[in-house]
RNA sequence: GGGCGUAUAGCUCAGUCGGUUAGAGCGCAUCUCUGAUAAGGAUGAGGUCCCUGGUUCGAAUCCAGGUACGCCCA
């Protein structure tokens, strides 16, 4: 052993075998134990900053396989930016207020309904919202470290802290003092039996297909009673509050015949309510309708403002009813904006409980929808029911209780975000989104069809509405804690919690007035926190100015498609309120994900894909390579477990065996990674190849994460590590196991080790675990001045002087032609180990020059002796002449035997050209000679028997499939070998290890193994062979090659490392 | 009910400006190669490009209408 056979290997050894999960948690502790996180923030500290929000996601629930869709996507543009010199601060956030949260508890407690929860007191309530936030927030940390998510939640801010809320605070007085936070009337869904409005979403978990009365009611006019207006309505009991009937623009109304009197309606709706007979006596302009006045159905309440006349709406259809639509402002939203448009008064008689007030005298205390019926029997006992059709429709109820919701006119708190409109759109306008479409389609129309934003909840559990109110009706905002106490009639403690029910108890001295000022019971709409995340994050304007400042707005959000009207709009409208700008540049827009079957993953389907599934078999970095690279990420797409295998196999395990590969060798050759580069120009071509494969892809998948696009650079990632393996690494294999320490082997090492490095920077933002094994070992391990962390390293760059586009060129035809060379073989059905003499190339100008440039290797893949060039694919086919004999047959009768003897005796070759030529030829018969064109003879293209040949194109390629003795006997050899190769390996022989064999046979194997004795023993690091000739029996295998046979038994002997001085290492090709 | 998006091989997905025989990977079958590999190579089977209609010399692609799924809204 001399000394060079001492050193260490220089890399820790890697099995081929990998476990990834376990590989994964070691890199985890390596970055909790090393700080690597934070040492990636300090790195770029005062660095150029790329700003990054964190959507809060609220912790209420645990984490399901769609939050790590946008966790990763989270995460990998800041890493990426990050090795690119940004500096990227991620400050986590969790969302804590809201109705889920609420309902949380509701649940766990038992509970249901605004009275059970002031049964449980306000105070027990929130404690227990506060709690019910924290229960998950465990597994949340726990997958967020797991996926590589690297965010600080160490420094997460907390919506429901005290800064926060101040910050939010001053952000509604800020509102409140541009006139934009007002109080309301809105008809909002409500569920009488709970005394609670719904939100949206929980209207949509309730509606069902219900049958409800729907009646045709006549509205006589007041100065001509004979004539009325017919009105088609459903529920009846809404028209105790009717205050107009509408009717529209775009619709033609008649008068019709019915009975003793004539009513008016829309002319396109007239025989379905009367018939085919229905007498129509004429027309009525619009002119002739508008502001006349009728006579109301029910007179229980005196309207205070206009009412019981005809005006025109826009929403009224002609689609079913009568073209004329009752009108009760209390109980629609289209009812109250036409009523507010037209002054018109709001005749509200139903109290909180869906109950008539007294002034509803017959049916006073009863519930709305009971008296329908009543209402119905009272209309047609006056004469003004014309019909009742029952009415199928789905309608919503409380998912609570079932009870049929009511519309209702509630007064709330809205910020007019109306009234921003076009600043909105214009916001909008500045800011990137992925996909586009968003942009001017969902969102942009969105903010085209913008409402008032309903910011008033009747709930407990969130940020308490900052408005006070006297005896007065004076109103005060407040927009601090400073303000608060101030103007509070009793100093509030310091340690005062800004929630219910402790703010409540705070009492201001009105500054209109002097009186004692009571806060308004309302909390807010959660999604004005989150909206507020950009400043209250910072517990901006009382703190952190510039901070603020300078990280406003973000450069990039990430959530997904379902946030457009959640996250997406809050921010953009708070910031576009505070600051008259979006908050934030680019927004990447996600699609979600779907289970196998395309349904939409949910508790209740009972389909959700729980990420531990994934993170424990196939691990963190398969899971976000899936992710990123399976499909676009901007659409829906099908997920479950074992999609992810394929990831593994196909590219996480092709890039572990590249860089084992790698390690295993470099250790043997003791490679020393510091030693001086070879100069790229003085490496073969190969090496050069997949230098300039690999930078071309740098560029690309620069290209790409600059424009927030991971899935085409992903995929692009993936084919590299393709040709790396399948390709550089295969055909290079015996470079990296040769005896020699030249410079072709050191060019080998130094190049596969430079790529591997670029990989794992390349990646690191991809799979960033291992990216980070691969580097560690690969760079920390020989250069202990770098970086400890390749998510320290910076972004891999073009390196412009190793791009060759002509090269890849080169191998792109090289490649094609080695693979129309293997289909040939393999049609000829003959084995690639045996050798043939030559394969023959159709292929002309630069790609003649290409394939010549690595004639070698086109050589070895095929395994010919000789590569020769042909202009023409017709050089490799033979051309078979055959009579025609529909021309033959008539003019040589019965002697034509005899032209078909001499046809078939033409040089088929020639006479082909001659007649392609337009010549002719003679043939002899019965001894006259006979002149053939090219009518008479059909000229087919048929194999050559001794060439197999296949074609793509223009391209083709055949091999000679002569085997004569010589090439027989060397084919023999390698079947040898490969008996031997295989023996050695299932005897469980290391690579490295030599061996001595003992053959016992004779005939021809004896005979090649004799001849070629060299070769066999440098394939099989064979140090001692002997033959003897003899019968193939005693001990040892039996090796059987086309019915030929010998026996052979081998020993280890030693290792390569125990011999040759010099470099270990020892096959000699 | 409205808006937006999606639909291509058994599965997951590409498919550029409308242009030759609609592709890849997985899976399947046959063959082959292999001392880095859970791999590689070759061949093959497998298609109502969701449906209907239109524009066009020509449609997976453009237009209209519909169906299914998803999201947002009513």
């Amino acid at each position: 052993m001399n000394a060079e056979n001492r050193q260490q290997p220089p890399f820790r050894p890697v099995s081929p075998k990998v476990n990834f999960p376990a590989l994964e948690e070691e890199i985890l502790e390596f970055w909790r134990r090393d700080r690597i996180f934070e040492k990636s923030l300090e790195l770029r500290r005062g660095a150029p900053e790329y700003v990054f929000y964190e959507g809060p996601p609220t912790a209420n629930g645990k984490p399901g396989s769609h939050h790590v869709l946008s966790r990763i996507f989270k995460d990998i543009f800041p890493r990426y930016r990050t090795m690119c010199g940004y500096s990227v601060p991620r400050k986590a956030g969790w969302d804590t207020h809201g109705l889920p949260v609420e309902l949380e508890v509701e649940k766990q407690l038992g509970i249901s309904g605004k009275r059970d929860i002031e049964k449980v007191g306000i105070a027990e309530f929130n404690r227990l919202c506060r709690e019910s936030i924290y229960r998950y927030l465990e597994d949340w940390e726990r997958l967020t470290e797991r996926i590589g998510f690297w965010i600080d939640t160490s420094d997460a801010y907390y919506t429901l802290d005290n800064n926060y809320i101040e910050s939010v605070w001053w952000a509604l007085k800020q509102i409140w003092d541009k006139g934009l936070l007002v109080h309301d009337h809105k008809v909002v869904p409500y569920c009488a039996r709970c005394g609670t409005a719904l939100s949206s979403h929980e209207v949509d978990q309730g509606y069902k297909d219900v049958e409800d009365p729907s009646i045709y009611v006549y509205f006589p006019l007041a100065d001509e009673p004979e004539t009325a207006l017919l009105v088609w309505t459903t529920p009846p009991w809404t028209l105790i509050s009717n205050v107009a009937a509408a009717v529209s623009p775009d619709i033609e109304y008649v008068r019709v015949r019915d009975g003793e009197r004539t009513v008016i309606m829309a002319a396109s709706l007239v025989e379905k309510v009367y018939g085919e007979d229905a007498e129509i006596e004429g027309s009525v302009e619009l002119s002739r309708l508008e502001g006349r006045r009728y006579l109301p159905p029910f007179d229980f309440v005196k309207p205070e403002g206009e009412a019981h006349l005809v005006v025109s709406a826009e929403f009224v259809s002609a689609e079913e009813g009568t073209g004329i639509v009752h009108i009760a402002p209390a109980f629609g939203a289209d009812d109250l904006e036409v009523g507010r448009a037209h002054g018109l008064a709001i005749i509200n008689p139903v109290t909180g409980e869906g109950a008539f007030d007294e002034q509803v005298t017959p049916w006073a205390g009863r519930f709305v929808k009971d008296v329908d019926d009543e209402i119905i029997a009272d209309l047609e006992s006056r004469g003004l029911l014309y019909a009742r059709v029952p009415y199928e429709h789905s309608y919503p109820h409380c998912w609570r209780c079932d009870t049929p919701l009511i519309y209702y006119a509630k007064a709330s708190w809205y910020i007019k975000t109306t009234a921003l409109k076009q600043e909105l759109i214009q916001a909008n306008e500045a800011v990137t989104w992925y996909p586009d479409h968003i942009k001017h389609g969902r969102y942009g129309d969105w903010l085209e069809n913008n409402i008032d934003w309903a910011l008033s909840r009747e709930r407990y559990w969130g940020t308490p509405l900052p408005v006070w109110r006297c005896e007065e009706g004076h109103r005060h905002c407040v927009g601090s804690i400073a303000e608060l106490t101030e103007i509070a009639t009793e100093p509030p403690p310091a340690d005062l919690d800004l929630h219910r029910p402790f703010i409540d108890e705070v009492k201001l001295t009105c500054p209109g007035c002097g009186g004692e000022m009571t806060r308004v019971p309302e909390v807010i709409d959660a999604w004005f926190d989150s909206g507020s995340m950009p400043f209250a994050q910072w517990h901006y304007p009382f703190e952190n100015e510039d901070l603020f400042k300078r990280r406003f707005p973000a450069d990039f959000i990430c959530e997904a498609i379902d946030q457009t009207r959640g996250w997406f709009y809050s921010l953009m409208a708070v910031s576009t309120i505070l600051f008259g700008e979006s908050s934030y540049r680019n927004v990447v827009c996600l699609g979600h994900i779907l289970d196998r079957e395309g349904q939409k993953m949910s508790k209740s389907r009972g389909n959700v894909v729980e990420p531990w599934q994934v993170l424990d078999r196939q691990g963190a970095d398969a899971f976000r390579w899936f992710l990123f690279t399976v499909s676009s990420p901007w659409y829906p797409r099908r997920f479950f477990p074992e999609a992810v295998d394929e990831v593994v196999r196909k590219f996480l395990l092709t890039l572990w065996n590249t860089y084992s590969f790698f390690v295993v060798y470099a250790n043997i050759d003791r490679f020393d990674a510091a030693a001086a580069p070879l100069p790229v120009a003085e490496r073969p071509l190969l090496d050069r190849w997949l230098l300039a494969s690999l930078h071309r892809l740098v560029g690309e998948v620069r290209r790409g994460l600059d424009d927030y696009e991971v899935t085409a650079s992903g995929r692009r990632i993936q084919e590299f590590v393709d040709d790396l393996s399948n390709w550089y690494v295969r055909r290079s294999r015996r470079r990296f196991w040769k005896s020699e320490a030249d410079t072709d082997k050191l060019s080998a090492y130094q190049t596969l080790y430079q790529v591997l490095v670029t990989l794992a920077k390349l990646l690191a933002p991809y799979t960033p675990f291992i990216a980070e094994e691969i580097y560690r070992n690969l760079v920390c391990a020989v250069d202990s001045e770098a970086p400890e962390s390749v998510h320290l390293c910076d972004y891999p760059r073009v390196e412009e002087e190793l791009l060759d586009d002509d090269l890849l060129f080169r191998m792109q035809t090289v490649r094609r032609v080695v693979s129309l060379g293997r289909a040939a073989r393999n049609k000829a059905g003959i084995k690639n180990r045996q050798p043939l003499a030559a394969a023959y190339v159709v292929a002309a100008g630069e790609e003649r020059a290409a394939v010549e440039s690595l004639e070698q290797l086109v050589r070895e893949e095929l395994n010919v002796k000789r590569l020769q060039f042909v202009a023409d694919p017709s050089e490799l086919t033979a051309v078979v002449l055959k009579p025609n004999l529909k021309r033959l047959g008539p003019r040589f009768g019965s002697r034509r035997p005899q032209v078909d003897a001499a046809i078939a005796a033409l040089d088929p070759q020639r006479t082909a050209a001659t007649l392609a030529g337009g010549g002719e030829v003679a043939v002899t018969v019965d001894g006259r000679e006979e002149r053939l064109t090219a009518e008479d003879i059909l000229v087919e293209e048929a194999e050559r028997e001794d060439i197999s040949v296949e074609r793509q194109g223009d391209a083709a390629v055949g091999v000679d499939t002569t085997v004569d003795d010589q090439l027989a006997r060397e084919g023999l050899a390698r079947e040898l070998v490969h008996k031997v190769q295989n023996l050695r390996k299932s005897s469980g022989f290391q690579i490295e290890d030599t061996i001595s064999a003992v053959f016992r046979g004779e005939g021809i194997l004896a005979d090649v193994l004799d001849e070629y004795r060299d070769f066999f023993c440098a394939e099989t690091l064979c140090r001692d062979l002997s033959l003897e000739r003899s019968a193939p029996a005693g001990g040892g295998e039996l090796l059987e090659i086309d019915g030929e046979a010998i026996a052979v038994s081998i020993e280890r002997l030693g290792s390569i490392y125990d011999e040759s001085p010099g470099k270990a290492g020892g096959k000699d090709v």
